[in-house]
DNA sequence: GTCTATACCTTGATAGAC
DNA sequence: GTCTATCAAGGTATAGAC
């Protein structure tokens, strides 16, 4: 593997557990071990890499969903396996933990985070749509609303769980769970 | 109003709109028109500081939300008084802004924004399982859920907000509208 | 209590040798 | 491609006059 890689590796590390400002070149270079002449030869700045880590980092979640979501099983079964998976919560969605860094008014650095939750909301909306058309299942409640809860839930529940230091989206998940048991039923 | 509240005041504003780490004691003593004097006489510390504005911010909006809750009407319409108002979606919620803030690893600035979410949901469980025994509704999930599905789909819609720069938070309000609808029958 | 001047450290980035 | 040395700017805090 190439320091290039290296120094990718360790920024999503580091993304991951202190966010983008709170990360230093220095941090990176320490973690990646690489040095100043390394980093600035692949990357130009700091935002540059951040760029193209976060790019990748959404890349990734979005492959998960789909495997998760294209697997063998009702929907349900398959949403199932999107929500209910080991999570270390006290760290955060790698995605949404982001969100409130202030870089993040840099368009570049904004624009994959908002393209993972469109992707989202956008693919569970249309299998909703799908399955209601097949007549697999039938609907207390619109199907977006469905969705928006399931998302900005799962996103709530990290940000509970850091405030209280508690693994509070486990719980989330069962909640979410028993709501859909009751708006969402397989005919 | 002395310097002080001046300061205070600059500095629970710039946190909503920045959070703590990208807000420099610079920034507090421009907006709020306090010199470095005044700034350092007054506390010892941007921690010291940020401790004061962040439990302020917390005792504001607990006690914003007692006054929705415990004014007249069935706990339905107490509930919507609190999650139907007004929000600036886009720069968040005041508290759930700053738990991705890096120095929030520090229990003094946590420990405020953990005590804001155990009250919400205490006091908001406490009042359904009330209304529960006095025979004013029936749930069909757990009201332990019904409580953290609030909180998170809440917190989890300013997350989407601020990534899509988009005000998702309306729209997840209804959504939760539309589930409490299903899931809890006033009697 | 408030001001200005100053000190010290970290950050993000460049220069130039190898 | 990688290293070390260096730099300007800004963040946080102290000193001392008024």
């Amino acid at each position: 593997m190439s320091k290039r890689d290296d120094i990718l590796v360790a920024t999503k590390q580091l993304f991951w557990e202190r966010g983008y400002e709170a990360t230093s070149p220095r941090d990176i270079q320490e973690v990646s071990g690489a040095g100043q002449g390394s980093f600035y030869h692949h990357f130009r700045s700091k935002r540059d890499l951040a760029c193209e880590a976060i790019s990748e980092v959404v890349a990734d979640r979005i492959a998960e969903f789909e495997r998760d979501m294209s697997g063998p099983g009702t929907l349900r079964e398959r949403l199932d396996r999107f929500l209910v998976q080991p999570r270390e919560s006290l760290k955060g969605c790698r995605i949404g933990r982001m969100v409130w860094d202030s870089a993040i008014d840099d368009p570049r650095l904004r624009e994959p985070l908002a393209r993972y939750f469109r992707h989202i909301e956008d693919r569970l909306g249309a299998e909703l749509n799908a399955a209601l058309e097949r007549g697999e299942l039938e609907l207390k409640v619109p199907a977006e609303q469905i969705v928006l809860m399931v998302l900005s839930a799962l996103q709530g529940g990290f940000t509970i769980s850091r405030a209280t230091q508690q693994r509070r989206v486990d719980e989330v998940v069962s909640a979410l769970g028993g709501m859909l048991d009751v708006v969402m039923i397989i005919c």
